[in-house]
RNA sequence: GCGGGUAUAGCUCAGUUGGCAGAGCGUCAGAUUGUGGCUCUGAAUGUCGCGGGUUCGAGCCCCGUUACUCGCCCCA
């Protein structure tokens, strides 16, 4: 019979995977909890409605990548900006304080062909500060996602900003852009083209060479943002400064959600290929509104899990080592095998990490799994010991063995472990 | 949506001109009747992805197909 294998482009994570994700999670944890984010969870499908109106139904993402399903009327989230902007709205978050700092650890879903870093189920770290305009909060958001970058050992990052103004403010530079894009007609690419009509602002982001010739000429979106605009981006610029964050503006980094709105940002890292950003997020002061709440300034960002990952293995990255055994039991004979198991199960809830055997194996087998296990102590428990009333307890690490009374194992704890042998 | 690569033991992979299905690691057991690591010895594990074709004979050649994977597009 053929075995069932997991759908394309997910992840079995194993032991061995899930020791460092939970390690990269807890230190996410607690930098977030550092600048006073708190943790928001949602569910996993939200109403497909609210991507299509959150994240734009012109993005690749709404239009050809979502998991949906009951008649389309649900989705498996692509992202998580829209479902923390929508729990903030349905849960009145607005009126518990005039400013909410929300982190989530979550996964989603897209469907796209996978490769390397690029799953259709993987994770995001983020996080979502709704409720103030002030450049402050753009300059601390930025500083976040790079503290914790910087946490894993990773600084030799490429940091890149820009604004992209609102929508009134593009509107002009849109036009311009049109109209300078379309004397270079021949010169672009099928889907700049179709991008012409749909979304200008997002050839900016080409990587095709010829394009970027045509672009460096091209009107600058920047020349056309409101004082207001170029003011609050200044400021962000010179705040960053002020905390030693090294960055570069980038005047063609546009994002591919529509509600991106000021400023934007993206750090990318050379050992990604060509899946290079791990992280990236921006301003977005219209979306509250958009999904029906009052007009509220936010900005957020997300940092690929996955991704981070392939960083971190390739700069060959010292996790914590797995948690050994403290003690294993050998026991040999029936009356043995079951006074082992009372003990483990006694130890257990004094937080001391046992096994025993299940296998019913000769001494040497359970000695060799005591070795794989990595346990500290073995107790050596038979026949002669359970007449004599005293066992053999040795340490691994140099083989010194003691002989105690069956008793002392259940005085085993903690803090006396390693004075019994 | 487009293009490349790969598919042989649990894992990593050899397999010559088409001629008995292999190695290392891992697993299990023994050397040591009740003591791990090191060493030695042995054992088990195969639909050679699947289907067809050529051939006396196919893991190898041809055609098809599927899966995985990398890249493009796009995205975190």
């Amino acid at each position: 019979m053929n075995i069932i294998r997991k759908p394309q482009g997910t992840l079995d994570i194993l032991p061995e995977d899930s020791i460092k994700r939970i390690f990269i999670e807890d230190e996410v944890r607690r930098i977030f909890s550092n600048y006073n984010y708190k943790e928001i969870r949602t569910p996993t499908f939200e109403k497909t409605e609210l991507f299509k109106r959150g994240i734009g139904e012109e993005t690749d993402i709404v239009s050809k990548e979502m998991y949906s399903f009951h008649n389309d009327e649900f989705t498996l989230k692509p992202e998580m900006t829209a479902p923390v902007i929508r729990a903030y709205i349905e849960n009145s978050l607005y009126n518990t304080s005039g400013i909410q700092k929300l982190f989530y650890i979550s996964n989603m879903y897209r469907h796209e062909r996978p490769q390397a870093g690029r799953y259709r189920e993987f994770s995001q770290f983020g996080a979502e500060a709704i409720g103030s305009s002030d450049f402050y909060i753009d300059a601390e958001m930025i500083s976040l996602g790079i503290n914790i970058l910087n946490n894993f050992g990773l600084t030799n990052l490429k940091i890149k900003i820009n604004t992209i103004g609102n929508l009134d403010e593009r509107k002009l530079y849109l036009e311009e852009l049109k109209k300078y894009l379309s004397k270079h007609l021949n010169n672009l690419s099928e889907t700049s083209k179709k991008r012409l009509d749909i979304n200008p602002l997002r050839i900016l982001d080409t990587k095709d060479k010829k394009e970027i010739e045509i672009l460096d000429d091209s009107p600058i979106l920047y020349d056309y943002l409101s004082d207001e605009t170029k003011n609050h981006f200044q400021n962000v610029c010179k705040t960053l400064e002020k905390i030693n964050i090294n960055f570069e503006v980038d005047f063609r980094l546009v994002r591919g959600f529509d509600y991106y709105t000021s400023t934007t940002f993206e750090i990318i890292s050379d050992d990604l290929g060509s899946q290079n950003a791990v992280f990236g997020g921006g301003r977005y002061d219209r979306l509250v509104e958009q999904l029906g709440g009052k007009q509220t300034p936010a900005i957020g960002f997300a940092c690929g899990i996955e991704r981070l990952m392939i960083i971190l293995a390739k700069r060959n990255y010292d996790y914590p080592k797995q948690y050994g055994v403290d003690i294993c039991f050998v026991s040999l004979g029936n009356e043995a095998r079951d006074f082992s198991f009372k003990a483990v199960d006694v130890l257990r809830k004094s937080d001391i990490i046992c096994e025993t055997d299940y296998l019913n194996r000769s001494i040497k087998a359970q000695m060799k799994e005591a070795n794989k296990l990595n346990s500290k102590y073995v107790i050596i428990i038979g026949e002669s010991e359970l007449s004599s009333g005293k066992c053999t307890i040795k340490r691994m690490s140099d083989g010194e063995e003691k002989e105690i009374p069956l008793e002392t194992i259940y005085k085993i704890n903690k803090s006396n472990l390693h004075s019994i042998v």
